[in-house]
DNA sequence: GCGTAATTGAAAATAATTATCAATTATCTC
DNA sequence: GAGATAATTGATAATTATTTTCAATTACGC
């Protein structure tokens, strides 16, 4: 059960919230595509559909979705944040490649013990994480190599 | 073997950078705490011993000492990085207290076989991660529940 | 002391995000 | 289908974090 822009749509109706034209160009656009895109990046192709939209919009839509946990965020090393529509509903971390900035979702979260062990060795409370792997996808490391 | 201020400013010397006053106030101050800083904390605390400095040389410091390997750089959920002097000298990872900020070193990271994997199953060439915890420390759990 | 390349700080530029607020509008009610 | 209303929107300005530019300064080897 894949998320389309009209299953969000859906789920956001529910939650008792207005379905705005913005708002679904802002679906729309997220539905269309696997990459991971910048809130700047969402504003210019939102316009296509809806030249009115401002990018405070969008903000205020990805901040939405994301608190209802419909989309993924990227958190690059050097700070700058990317998006992209969530993929497994379940749990799970990104792979993401320096080269194009594919991202590969992947479950496998062997941290609980992990967390067991340092939450007793430091008598933390332990409530989160956040765990990104860093690589080349098999393009980029072909190129990489020319 | 605990990195100090003099000891950096070795490491400095050595590597052929200039030891200049700005820098060695911001070395005072990253040595004088064990808490994450802000570049403007930073900036402000050195200005108590060198009222002339620029918050330009600060951010100017804080990279060249973190190519160096000699601070540690945290990547909060909402963006904001901070700063500390890197205790372990071999490779971690941070807990932070979602209260305090206070961050605790741990070792243990069991994310070779998880990359092995992971990287057996996309072909990617995986090479680093990002990994933090996050959590409350003691006495923050404390005050919660006051 | 001198020469020189590295370093500095003021100022402006850039980038990413957030706040303000009056105007608009999606949806509920009749 | 209108009307009421609270949510939503976008223009604009404000903030925050960081980087660039560039002329003046300075640490350090000779
Ligand atoms: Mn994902
Ligand atoms: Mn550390
Ligand atoms: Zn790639
Ligand atoms: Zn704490």
């Amino acid at each position: 059960m894949k998320l389309t822009a009209n299953k969000i749509a859906g789920i956001l109706r529910e939650q008792g919230y207005k379905l705005t034209p913005q708002r679904h160009a802002v679906l729309k656009v997220m539905a269309a595509t696997h990459d991971q895109l910048t809130p700047e990046a969402i504003y210019e192709r939102a316009r296509a559909a809806r030249p009115d939209i401002g990018l405070v919009t969008v903000y205020r839509t990805l901040d939405l979705l994301a608190k209802l946990d419909l989309v993924c965020r990227i958190h690059a090393p050097d700070g700058c944040h990317g998006y992209m529509m969530r993929r497994p509903v379940d749990h799970h971390h990104h792979l993401v490649c320096s080269g194009c900035r594919t991202v590969v979702d992947f479950a496998e979260c062997s941290l609980s013990e992990l967390e067991e062990k340092v939450s007793r060795e430091t008598s933390f409370d332990i409530t989160g994480h956040l765990l990104e792997l860093y690589g080349l996808c098999p393009e980029c490391r072909t190129t990489a190599v020319d």
